[in-house]
DNA sequence: ATGGTAGAGCATCTA
């Protein structure tokens, strides 16, 4: 089973570049973050088109989360399942496809330190956690993909002194980070480089930043031990970020083994 | 000292 992340950045404008590289790229399970689409403005027909089931949770302009599957799709829950009110952003969705429990999740940018956006970041990933016990089965293979808008370590930075200060890369959010490897789930792409710097899976538009090679690895697939012993490969895709009207991420690839 | 670009949507906000 091939399972991608990637953050497109409206999928309206990106739909042509999507269209072709799912055709090339044939994955059986994808995870879009930001597709700033409203669900009756998701294009669930055309994905069906191309051979994937689809489940969207947006609310139109901003943020916007979507999992496509040629292996299944069930047990949807837009959202997160802890019962307490819902998030007034649509960030997170989780089905089941292909007997792997998978979420698409778009964690708050942070905007600042000082920014109530960044304490909304963090709570956000405290309840991701607790999203996690109620939505997931520990038996079940489980894979938790998206654009984190967290550099893991110094290591996923291309200039860790532009951190210093910023969100990104502070204490506490790669604090809540680990908490989440903690609930037993592993970074699968960087358990496949260990020691390879450069790795990234973002660049900012400006400044021509991409072709400089100043990104960062933001966007993550975190897998349960059932999930991670399954990894035959893991790779970013940059030639997605080269070209005509990209997204300014790339997408995470992992091919996995069948049971 | 703060820009630079891109997307949504038409003034800015978000990233």
């Amino acid at each position: 089973m091939r399972l991608v992340t990637w953050n497109v950045n409206s999928l309206k404008a990106r739909w042509e570049r999507v269209e072709e590289w799912l055709v090339t790229c044939e994955p059986d399970v994808v995870c879009l973050q930001e597709t700033k689409l409203a669900d009756t403005a998701f294009p669930a027909m055309d994905f069906s088109a191309l051979g994937y089931e689809s489940a969207h949770h947006g609310e139109g302009r901003w943020n916007g989360v979507a999992i496509l599957s040629r292996v299944g799709l069930d047990d949807v829950v837009s959202g997160f399942g802890d019962g307490e009110p819902a998030d007034p952003e649509a960030r997170l969705i989780t089905a089941t496809c292909g007997g792997v429990r998978v979420m698409s999740a778009y964690v708050p940018n942070g905007r600042a330190l000082d920014n109530d956006h960044y304490r909304y970041k963090l709570a956000w990933l405290e309840r991701l956690l607790a999203h996690l016990d109620a939505a997931a089965d520990r038996s079940m293979p489980i894979a938790v993909c998206g654009d984190f808008n967290i550099a893991p370590t110094d290591q996923d930075v291309a200039d860790p002194q532009s951190l210093v200060g910023a969100t990104h890369g502070s204490g506490p959010e790669r604090d809540a980070l680990a908490k989440l490897l903690d609930w037993g789930l592993t970074d699968v792409f960087r358990d496949a480089y260990p020691n390879d710097e450069g790795l990234f899976s973002w660049w900012d538009y400006r400044s021509g930043n991409f072709h400089k090679g100043i990104g960062m690895r933001i966007d993550l697939i975190l897998g349960s031990p059932g999930l991670a012993d399954r990894v035959r490969w893991a790779l970013i895709d940059r030639n997605a970020r080269r070209g005509t009207r990209p997204s300014d991420h790339a997408p995470v690839v992992v091919e996995l083994v069948d049971p």
